[in-house]
DNA sequence: ACCACAGTATGGTCAGACCATATCGAACCA
DNA sequence: TGGTTCGATATGGTCTGACCATACTGTGGT
């Protein structure tokens, strides 16, 4: 197993290094979201490679929500920097879930977690009530299950959104996103939605006052609720 | 604002229009992790687009941690499905805070909140100390920052690993990985890392005895130490 | 049984072309 | 002066075809 001190040549793929020159760009000239990146053809002049390369990287780019490509001229177009961290963590979630290398288990889990911290914070915090109030209402007036999940989820990423933590309610709304199907399915199942309504009135009520331990008591009895068959442990 | 029914023609790329059928034989199919993907040229000529676009998918399904590209021939050449959700993680993350699209504050109450519910997990479960044990002792051991960091880190991952849930996990490692830079410097100011060390250690026994309570003290109060300037909330 | 070597399938890269789109700008008209 | 039209241009999107490096496969010779 020795290997007399040599090591495997370093096997960098041209796009590699081109995602790396562009991450440098980044940090060195802090460029931040609205910012534009050369044109491919411009970029892939100036780090002497092929535009297929720079295209490669950019698509990396996209799908980690980092740039948006517009198409033909003027000051929008091109390759745009974005903050769209929650459309990748989607479609991470959505593609391992599809590909059984994570168990819904294991979502609904981050999911309590999540929701239980962000109802606390948004109870210390005490702002953002109007849009879980609205989409409590919301909720009343849905009359198929898949209305009745849509305002549920704008409910729940409500939530994370008055925790004020971007990245927490980033992760919120993905998960939800993920889940989306076996909700539906979940509400269905359930049949009455009233017990689901008393839960987010409670829910909202501890947020309103401020009460964080009782939010996060809500939350947590509400997501027994909602999933029973995954609350057996 | 009325569009008169029109309404835009839906633009979709070809490389989407690839990534969407991928995902769907992944689905339909069941493939998982090890099933290997069609070659790229087989893929465009069964799918009627050119070899750019096929590979334009692949390098996004290779970001989100789904695919790993292997040349050369044979069994295991090609494209075969992966599951790691945590390298992609790390780079989303890694980018998103380098173009302040995220702040370090979010990142460490995000970790805050992780390693809190998976230390008292861990502690319900009871396993995996050995790791844990293990990692200890290597940060007695370590000479630089960098070393101290590094153990540190395999530390708090490995109780994210004996919550059992890979996807907090993935998350926790990434959130790690992402924040290695800062979290040198945070012990290099400190200087000294006794309370460091006896604060893995009183995680260690908390988790060993089953308290659960007693765990996520332990964590709250120990990240407390590590970045005092950022809990004077 | 072993080994050397040609064959071949794979991803990686490049060059060049063409298309669709969106803006810019100048020419033209009212 | 003001507006409109239409060509020029810059941009991403796609395709084709080629070549390279890699790593297995199989064949043939020893």
């Amino acid at each position: 197993m020795d290997d007399g001190g040599w090591r495997p040549v370093k096997r960098t793929r041209t796009f590699e290094d081109v995602l790396a020159q562009i991450e440098r760009r980044i940090a060195e000239d802090g460029l931040t979201a609205g910012d534009r990146l050369p044109a491919e053809r411009q970029l892939a002049e100036q780090l002497g490679v092929s535009r297929s390369s720079v295209r490669e990287a950019m698509r990396v780019l996209e799908s980690l929500g980092v740039v948006s490509s517009q198409v033909g001229r003027g000051p929008d177009a091109g390759a745009v920097l974005t903050s769209r961290p929650d459309t990748a963590l989607t479609d991470l979630l959505r593609l391992h879930l599809g590909m059984a290398g994570l168990e819904l288990r294991e979502v609904i889990d981050a999911r309590h977690m999540i929701e239980q911290w962000a109802a606390s914070h948004a109870a210390s915090a005490g702002a953002g009530t109007a849009a879980l109030a609205a989409a409590v209402s919301g909720m009343d007036g849905a009359r198929t299950a898949e209305e009745f999940v849509e305002h549920d989820t704008a409910f729940h990423c409500a939530i994370a959104d008055a925790s004020g933590n971007r990245l927490i309610a980033a992760i919120m709304r993905s998960l939800r996103d993920s889940m989306r199907r076996y909700a539906v399915e979940a509400v269905e199942h359930l049949g009455d939605t009233a017990i689901l309504r008393a839960g987010h009135v409670r829910i909202l009520r501890a947020i309103e006052a401020g009460d964080a331990d009782e939010a996060a008591r809500a939350v947590s009895e509400h997501l027994a609720h909602a999933y029973p068959s995954l609350f057996d442990h």
